[in-house]
DNA sequence: GACCCTCCCCTTAGGGGAGGGTC
DNA sequence: GACCCTCCCCTTAGGGGAGGGTC
């Protein structure tokens, strides 16, 4: 009886470290924390004021996802906890966590980049802006894009997307059309965007650079990559040969079922 | 029927995307991607290429915790989403993610300090060790700490946590004993750490910055600060004003019912 | 009167089957 | 034969009661 005077109720050591009477009732059922003493007939939980230092240890866990039960592996029989092990563990959970949130702002990023695009332009207006170097994985299309068939591109891009092996939704690479025009003919392919996590040595796919510079752009919703010539004609009036590359593009108000296009040109002459 | 085959298999799309297929039926049932095409009488499945943006999105969201049915907030009838605002809410949490998990972090680091400590000293081995200037709360406690009372100790630890109203467990301050041995005579306290989140200016505990420097140490399981003039007497042999300090550290393995203190003197003669 | 106890039900984002049709 | 469907059960870390003793 005198030991229990010297404990904290249940209500004091909740205040105490900001964990819930709730939680405390719950470690003490799946074992992570059992109170130092408990009451035989009536079942009252009373703790000393060390085993906060525990409830420190298990907010941090929990905030890290580390699965509480697995917090029993680091206590032997007489009550000694393992901290390196735990500490190491704890260490390892952060790193993976902080990698998960930098895709996450990457991602962000990405999304922050269109909606800029989109608020700044208007459907079907001319504007320009300077794009950096890209690298598409790229497969010849014979067909021209007006007739194009959804079916077999929809196809065609899953096969990409699973041999380069990227979750390629993941990184927000570009995907999409593109259309060299030369002097020797037009040729046609469909896209994926390289990026940092795709393997560059996939040879069933041609991998095309395309350079940074200055492109010509307009946005639509249907495809109108067919119609590259018509539309830039000012820009294109005394060009030989030209890429046209049309891509979705993420914007602010945008219907799935209507998505909008971002169709760009660059010349070399 | 022609519909049909413009559209993508739930594996398909599961492939494309990288969510399971189950989780794809998941986002059927809970209204955030519906397929674009459900076979009447055999409840197929069929998804169009735009929707892999759709689970792009959703992966997002799961990975920042949003909860996927406030995802429909942002949907109206006609399936327009507001992009912008999702951007906004997905820049929110980013952002509260990142605290939590720096504040893991800070505990971490703390944990990797006190396990260095006490991995380089064997218990009741004295040691010299620099550390930055501290603030205390404090309350002044007129027994001595021998035949102290933990009881009522653990209750003014507790009712000086509660009226800092830091949850110091989770900011990992130091707590514990501290006596002034002065030429006026000799005072004891208990004290908590004030940190970075304490409020500075409680009336009701003397705050008391303890200096930084050199100072003299010595682990151990009981407490032993009355017996500092005695284990540290060439160190102190000289000296007329000191201060003892003695607090839990975290060591590599260690028994909860068992902690082990760090008592460290220094003195400003 | 404020505290504490033991059930019991509920939440999120799916995964793991079982049992049975479909390409 | 490989795919897809619909149940149904299970997981984590607790919170929200209800109903009934305890300080």
């Amino acid at each position: 009886m005198s030991e229990k005077e010297k404990l904290l109720t249940i209500g004091e050591m909740s205040k105490l470290t900001g964990s819930g009477i709730k939680a405390l009732r719950h470690y003490d059922k799946i074992g992570v924390l059992k109170p130092a003493y408990v009451e035989p007939f009536t079942g009252y939980r009373y703790y000393s004021f060390s085993q906060t230092y525990i409830v420190g240890l298990i907010q941090f866990a929990v905030e890290l996802d580390i699965p509480l039960k697995s917090l029993t592996q680091y206590v032997d029989d007489e009550g000694t906890m393992d901290y390196e092990a735990f500490a190491a563990k704890g260490n390892e959970m952060v790193r993976t966590k902080m990698k998960t949130l930098e895709r996450a702002m990457k991602f962000y990023d990405f999304f922050e980049e269109n909606l800029a695009l989109e608020k700044t332009h208007e459907l079907k207006q001319l504007y320009s802006r300077k794009i950096q170097e890209k690298a598409f994985f790229t497969i010849p299309y014979k067909q021209t894009f007006s007739d194009y068939d959804e079916v077999n591109i929809a196809k065609l891009f899953l096969d990409m997307a699973h041999t380069v092996e990227s979750d390629y939704t993941g990184d927000w690479a570009e995907y999409g059309f593109m259309t060299e025009y030369t002097a020797q003919g037009i040729y046609r392919h469909i896209f994926i965007e390289a990026t940092e996590n795709t393997p560059p040595d996939i040879d069933k796919y041609a991998l095309k650079k395309i350079p940074s510079g200055l492109y010509h752009c307009r946005q639509h919703q249907e495809s109108q990559i067919e119609d590259t010539a018509e539309i830039f004609k000012e820009y294109l009036a005394d060009k030989k040969s030209y890429i046209a590359i049309e891509t979705e593009i993420i914007c602010g108000k945008f219907n799935i079922n209507h998505p909008i296009n971002e169709l760009r040109v660059i010349s070399a002459d």
